[in-house]
DNA sequence: AATGAATGAGAATTCATTCAT
DNA sequence: AATGAATGAATTCTCATTCAT
């Protein structure tokens, strides 16, 4: 049953082990970007990390340990971003103000965290990785649903909760494919993806 | 640079070396499917396909020779598919039906391949198969492109193969999304993906 | 006890076999000299031949076989060449013409047996290939030795024998480093060749 | 081009990780004399060095660089050997003496260190490592090459190297030749050898 | 805590050789 | 005889993880 936990071995106490575990898990985050989490290699991240792997496995049991903590670590953040994203507030403005407001926020995010856009993204390709991913997607599902909540309360719990997936589903790829597309284009795709998810809001308005 | 060939080490000449390529891509697509393409083995692949290791090396030089042939075999296929769904004719119906068949044909191309659809959305995850991944988009979203030029005859170019881009993304990770749901929600999630593409469409016509 | 057999496995009867038989030698010389005998594939070796590598286990059970065979096939025109140079008469010129003419003899066997010469000298690396190539190399001793015989009557056996092992090799160690060198350098090395050799000789002929 | 470096993947820092360096590498000599280089078995090299395989990869990145390893340790005794050999006092002696000296300073390397006069006699016949074996020839080569310059003045560069490549070429021949013979022939052999070398460069000192 | 050596199961791939057609 | 598919033991090498210092 006790399948093997992906709980860090132990919080660092001193200020040495916090810059420690830091730069493990911006090495890890920059080498699974660059590799995909399966060719990774741990003594590659410790290597970028400049520690030794040893280190390495004092704080983390095992490689999956490492992409839960870069994830946790991003969750985190996430989750307050959306928070500020998704008040009472915003969410009486016009939809289109609101997907303005969610597209910046979440642009920004991934600029200033090169590398996990990409984790995340792919991460369901390896099973191994899905359920660690489907955490932060179900998070974000989460907070979604509850604004649709706050902004549309006639919609029943089954249609919010669709929205909802269909609405971050919708996001995540077109976010990966503005990531990936050629610094020119990717103004472009954002204001498609403008379009395409405040006319999606919209229609649940019209809906509810 | 010249990164090792994914062709095919030879084309079997007898009917029995036919049988065990065929034989070999299935079982290849049913592992790459379960397992991701990094978890799976080449031994795995060999035993479900009940050939031995060396058998499976005759035909091919390496493990991204396999996901190579299997992408091949599902190219034409799905070339031959979107060809049948883009006629010129076809294009002259109202968005809705346009939208309706592609997603049942999709649809039923995803349920007639077991497993090929999750090698499909996923293998960009590996930057090794981002390549391979790539061609299918490639080749996809040029055939949506071309439906466009037919349907859409004032848009520019760019804004075409934006169009399509922008189309062919939102399609793949909705079916997604259905594939990964439940069966009771599936319905509903390919529902969502119709009324949003046909949004989109209908967007581009009054745009262009 | 009975280590497979190097035999070949059976005398081509038809002319067809014949030529097979001959085009395969022929390859693996050419194969083995390229790539060592270890690093030689015998698939390597049968497409070189233009032959399946069914047809080449037809004549040979091995790849060993394949070598003694190449190896068997030269030791004839080997003891043939060596039969006329140490013919009785010869054997009454001057040291420094018999050596001349046994020079130019092995020179003119090299040149018109491209590949064989390396695989002659350095057989003996790969212990399994020692027996092979010592075969050839006792051959030749032996024919000089009997060449000793007559030139030298009254070197006691143990003497006669020992200068023609020891002729031999600096014949085979100078002949290797003359082709591998230079075309330039190759004349000059020859020409040292023969001074030593004759000055072996005569001093042989001075303490016999 | 850039083929796989041969250099060792990492020095040992701890007293242990010499050690095991030292013990993969006696063994490995061992393995190579009994096996040849490309019969050997990194995992047969391991387990005579009462070592894991992956410790023995720890240290080299493959079998080449073990060699180059083996070769290297001989490399720089086999250098102080000939330093000590052809200091310009001993290049005054008579060439008897000289070639005694040289003589009795090789056997004693070769007896000391068991195994490795024949790798270096041999391995020039593995395409592979007829690179690796060629740095310790030309190094030998350059040594005898100076003692010719200080002790034959009027000889030309050309000919000094001519005269050195020949020597050395014999000397391997001569002394494998001994190696491989019997104990009782073997000091027979070593005392043509002297005969022939000291014949051989006394006539250079003639022809100079 | 840190370091880096040690471990060994396991993965990809090769290749001599046999077999079915 | 010829062909080329089939076989699988054997080999090289990797990498997550543990251990000794």
């Amino acid at each position: 049953m006790a399948s093997p936990s992906t709980d860090m071995r132990r919080q660092p106490r001193h200020a040495r082990g916090q810059r420690r575990v830091e730069a493990i898990l911006r090495a890890a985050t920059a080498v699974f970007d660059a590799q995909g989490f399966e060719a990774a290699t741990t003594n590659a991240i410790a290597r970028r990390a400049r520690a030794s792997i040893g280190s390495l496995y004092q704080f983390f049991p095992n490689k999956e340990a490492i992409l839960q903590a870069v994830v946790n670590r991003h969750r985190e953040e996430l989750n307050a971003l959306f928070a500020s994203l998704l008040t009472a507030d915003n969410l009486r403005q016009p939809t289109a103000v609101i997907v303005e407001r969610v597209l910046s926020g979440a642009a920004a995010f991934i600029a200033g965290h090169a590398g996990f856009g990409r984790i995340f993204w792919h991460s369901s390709a390896s099973p191994r990785l899905a359920a660690i991913a489907a955490q932060l997607d179900d998070e974000i599902v989460a907070r979604v649903e509850a604004g649709f909540a706050v902004r549309y309360p006639r919609l029943s719990r089954p249609r919010r909760r669709l929205h909802a997936t269909v609405s971050v589903a919708m996001l995540k790829a077109l976010l990966a494919l503005a990531d990936a597309a050629s610094r020119a284009n990717r103004p472009r795709i954002m204001a498609e993806t403008q379009t395409i998810l405040a006319q999606y809001l919209d229609q649940i308005d019209r809906s509810a």
